[in-house]
DNA sequence: GCGGTAGCCG
DNA sequence: CGGCTACCGC
């Protein structure tokens, strides 16, 4: 599948690699022939905690690593305001945006054709937290951000917490009935295992890494056979982590780090799956998200 | 007069010239030769918009100039958050601090010997705005950000507009008991000639040029007979601003400015200046204040 | 337009 | 700690 490059729509290979010969830009060649003649995806999420703050650090991301779709959580901006320009000036055309004002907001930004699928208000309230979509070869590539859950995991005095397992149950209905080949990404807001945490005695109460949360995310893999990406590549008990607080003095040495964010897959997709890297050197780039991102590779 | 360089007192310009040598900071001997040997002094007054978020720039233009005295306004920070380190980093180990939460703040900053000397409340509320210091050959300089008045040039419906005015009276009664040599500079937020601002038609009622204003002015000018550094330097009717709106889409194209700023002198230092600039470039460095530094060069 | 403040949130 | 929303002031 070649890619649309500003207003021209390159109908072969070959037209897209003259294209960019003819524009000096024979470095991009590779990247077209990767793109067009491989079957190879490279997919990113990543929280990025305000893509307006924080434009100039994707920016770079994306020139370093050139993923051919990037998933964002926490863009925590409306769609007419968002900075789509820079995306698209690195060819991200296809651009899917669910955003509100404030908080939450979900994106995905990619190279190759992707179509809107579906959004659902696994909330039911309105709030931005979900896109799908579907690419050419029919893979699913489903977008979440899972409300944090508050401060303390009890649903009868925090409402927020309920609604965190509410979430997850709806996601479970949902997975239950799932057909599709499916990527399921995003911020999960738990990090179940024992080595997804930097001490699990000392978080074992702390929302993240409850018991109880550990229950319905466990729920929600079961209900679709979902495979845990991470955990295929970066085995338990190795140490695993995706996000660090900002409060930490120095996040590097003091490692305070849990594992929120994750990459599912349905099982038929578990083989397709190449390689998979938590991009821990961006979390301490100037002016990080508190999440880094997760980059995986398929070969369908 | 011998600089300070941390914990030494240096008595003499061979023990600073050779503590430098041991040091092998060899490359600031002809500074120090120039301040301890000769009687010039470079003196600047900067409308700087915070401090905190203008260090950098702060920093570049010290590194550039080498001003011997830096005269801030509108530090925007309490004293006891002022970044004092860069400056002693730079040699400005003489530090005269005004400032308060949220507004306004002056600060002087000092490579050669300097003493506060008064801190004069003009307004009579509270705000930090002037402080005076005495050089070791008896000169004082007297820093000060007179308040803007607001919007409408209206005592009665405007009470900052009264404030201003106030402020400007309270100096004129100052002024006028003055007998020592003075340096009267910092931002005064009044453009009184024609050639002071980008349109003088479009701004006659506009605070700022309005003819109340240019009245209180020169009551004020008059009561110490002060003489005008910037348009000693550059003459009346020549175009001189300090300060661009930071709402202008390109401020150096439409060059809608104004002289806010100005440096004012007794009448027997007139001769001690050897030369004034506006540092226009500064304002098109990355993140600037909406005013631009004056520099101002004296030899005693 | 761009500083500062505050409270809200994770 | 560091986004957001607001308001304030120049």
């Amino acid at each position: 599948m070649p890619p649309e490059v500003g207003v021209f729509r390159l109908q072969t290979v070959l037209e897209t690699i003259n294209f960019l010969h003819a524009l000096g830009l024979g470095f991009m060649m590779d990247m077209v022939r990767r793109l067009a003649m491989s079957e190879t995806l490279k997919i990113v999420s990543w929280n990025i905690n305000s893509v307006r703050a924080r434009i100039e650090l994707v920016e770079r991301f994306l020139k370093e690593q050139s993923p051919d779709i990037l998933c964002l959580q926490e863009t925590k901006v409306r769609d007419e305001q968002f900075p789509e320009g820079m995306f698209r000036q690195l060819g991200y055309n296809h651009q899917i945006l669910c955003g509100q004002p404030m908080h939450h907001g979900v994106a995905m930004l990619s190279r190759v054709p992707m179509h809107e699928h579906n959004r659902f208000d696994w909330q039911d309230n309105g709030e931005a937290r979900h896109i799908g979509a579907v690419l050419d070869n029919g893979v699913r590539v489903e977008n979440v951000y899972i409300p944090a859950g508050g401060e303390i995991a009890d649903r009868e005095v925090n409402p927020k917490f309920g609604q965190k397992l509410d979430f997850y149950q709806r996601m479970t209905d949902w997975s239950a009935k799932l057909k599709t080949p499916t990527i399921l990404l995003g911020d999960f807001n738990i990090a179940p295992l024992e080595a997804d945490v930097w001490s699990h005695k000392k978080l074992v109460n702390v929302v993240s890494h409850t018991q109880i949360e550990i229950d319905v995310m466990n729920k929600l893999k079961n209900a679709h056979d979902w495979v845990d990406i991470g955990r295929k590549f970066i085995p338990d008990p190795e140490r695993l982590y995706t996000w660090w607080s900002y409060r930490a003095r120095d996040w590097r040495a003091s490692d305070k780090g849990r594992r929120l964010d994750h990459v599912w897959v349905s099982p038929e997709l578990e083989e397709k799956a190449i390689s998979h890297v938590v991009h821990e050197d961006s979390r301490g780039w100037t002016k990080p998200s508190d999440h880094a991102p997760l980059i995986t590779e398929f070969k369908f």
